[in-house]
RNA sequence: GGCGGGGUAGCAAAAUGGUUAUGCAGCGGAUUGCAAAUCCGUCUAUAGCGGUUCGAUUCCGCUCCCCGCCUCCA
């Protein structure tokens, strides 16, 4: 049985969905003013983590992750680079695209954007309106009556008094509460056309809750099992999808709410103000795009996580042992099931190299058993990966065919170990030599060695090592890889 | 100030009321012309102080420290 920590209830919960063998998650996305950032990276993998393991237990699953295209950052940065808010956001979502196949994240199976659910929005509001929780504020706004809802502050955990009594200086903006959120702003002068939307209460646009609430009503249904996004949303963002929500539905909204921890650099928040901002693209210049996503999965996704070059060197090396494991002894296509099961891709999954739809595992086996144990229990992803060592140990003792296929079986479930080991362990970033060149090198060393050489041969190693290729002798001959 | 999450060996990171986590690094051995890889063995833990218990790293309390949210933020 799945157990998921629940931030609504502060617990690990049994699993039940809303319709049985159905899952419907939705997941705050990107806001696309900028480039995709190390802690966007984490939001996509582990939940991209988290729709894998569904559908390897058998859900059917419907994954929404949508993308903001309409809010302040935008019209501000499109007004800075002097584009059109649509120039913009589209490059960015192009960009978000390009960075999500590099990490091995199958496609949401909606992506819906902000810009094209405004009906849905006003609708919406409307109904807020109709119960008694929107008003029209005196500056055009549409706000939300925070007060108005019994149980505001149930996912944070905060009351409206410790709201208030913390809370900051605030200009008088035309709310009955200074704890009331827009629902729709009112169109200002200096806004581009681009943004205004007509509606009831005169022009504007949304503001930024009402999407989310908006577009998982509309694609997943009024009441779903599971809600996701960085720890950060969880006040003020998903508190107030859920009033919008329920104000409007009047029934529960989201049964499991999923938060993941910060990433942070060095030991320190990542924020642009401190300069150690990473975005993805520059991140994936300098290590393996599998090697991040090892990264990610090897803690569990509530804790924080500290990236460092350290630890993504030591996240290399761990998963150099795996693969290194699978070359030593390939799994025979007739036991890659991985592989030889992936002719049905959903039209999605196809997108993405590696991934495959039917996992044939043989969940009875040992070692299977606890990788699943692991993954149920809140998505342990650590736990899980230690089986995988413990897999790959067992390859390289015994000479596994069965072991490896496992290993790279329940890799599979990560979204890891599917590449060709060979490729793996040579990838990276290209070195001084060329390939040729390498294996020139080795045919010498080989040569020396005939002769009994063995200064030359060992010149030769030395050599290619400084040049960052470490040489393997075997009794089938002389590989290599990429220190 | 309010709410919440943590402090595990050199580093990273799980788990657990009594029994090897795991990876990297270290040490010893096997293997190798020597290495690398691999295998075997092995050393470093549970912030501090109390309490409960036959027994606590694990449960309870207190102290110290770290972090997040309360403001746009993944």
């Amino acid at each position: 049985m799945l157990k998921i920590y629940n931030t609504l209830t502060r617990n690990k919960q049994d699993f039940i969905p809303v319709e049985p063998n159905k899952v419907r998650m939705y997941v705050c996305g990107m806001t696309v003013y900028d480039y995709c950032h190390l802690g966007h990276a984490r939001v996509m993998v582990v939940f991209d983590m988290a729709y894998r393991w569904f559908k390897a237990s058998g859900y059917d699953v419907i994954y929404v992750r949508n993308i903001t295209d309409i809010d302040d950052k935008i019209i501000k940065r499109a007004g800075e680079n002097k584009e059109s808010i649509h120039v913009l956001t589209q490059r960015f979502i192009d960009a978000m695209h390009e960075d999500e196949r590099g990490l091995g994240i199958l496609p949401p199976d909606f992506e819906p954007r902000a810009t094209q659910y405004v009906a849905q929005m006003l609708a919406m509001i409307a109904k807020l309106e109709t119960n008694g929780l929107a008003y029209l504020a005196a500056d055009g706004d549409v706000n939300y009556a925070v007060r108005k809802f019994d149980g505001y502050g149930k996912l944070s955990g905060k009351s409206l008094e410790d709201l208030r009594a913390g809370e900051r200086v605030n200009v008088n903006d035309g709310k009955s509460d200074p704890l009331d959120f827009v629902l729709w702003k009112h169109a200002r002068d200096d806004e581009p056309e681009e943004v205004k939307w007509p509606s009831p209460w005169g022009r504007g646009r949304p503001g930024w809750h009402i999407e989310c609430s908006a577009m998982g009503s509309e694609l997943l249904g009024k009441h779903f099992d599971i809600h996701g996004g960085g720890a950060d949303l969880q006040f003020p963002h998903h508190e107030n999808e859920i009033a919008q929500s329920e104000g409007a539905h009047q029934c529960q909204y989201v049964n499991y709410w999923m938060h993941n921890g910060f990433v942070r650099v060095d030991d320190e928040k990542m924020s642009k103000s401190l300069g150690n901002f990473f975005t993805i693209r520059e991140v994936l210049k300098k290590y393996d795009a599998e090697v991040v996503r090892f990264f990610i999965l090897r803690a569990h996704y509530r804790s924080q996580l500290n990236y460092s070059d350290a630890h993504l060197n030591d996240a290399k090396g761990a998963l150099t042992r795996l693969y290194t494991a699978l070359k030593t002894i390939p799994v025979r296509p007739e036991l890659d099931e991985t592989t030889s099961h992936s002719t049905r891709p959903s039209e999605n999954a196809s997108q993405v190299a590696g991934y495959v739809e039917g996992w044939h595992i043989d969940w009875n086996t040992p070692h299977a058993q606890r990788f699943k144990a692991a993954m149920d229990d809140d998505f342990n992803t650590p736990e899980a990966i230690a089986v995988l060592f413990d897999l790959a140990n067992e390859v390289n003792r015994i000479q596994s065919f069965d072991a490896a296929a496992q290993l790279k079986s329940l890799g599979a479930t990560l979204g890891l170990l599917q590449r060709d080991p060979q490729a793996f362990l040579q990838g990276g970033a290209e070195g001084d030599l060329s390939e040729a060149q390498i294996n020139a090198q080795i045919a010498a060393r080989i040569a020396a060695k005939q002769v009994k050489n063995y200064a030359e041969s060992d010149r030769i190693r030395k050599e290619l090592l400084e040049a960052g290729i470490v040489l393997e002798d075997s009794a089938a001959g002389t590989t290599w890889r990429r220190a």
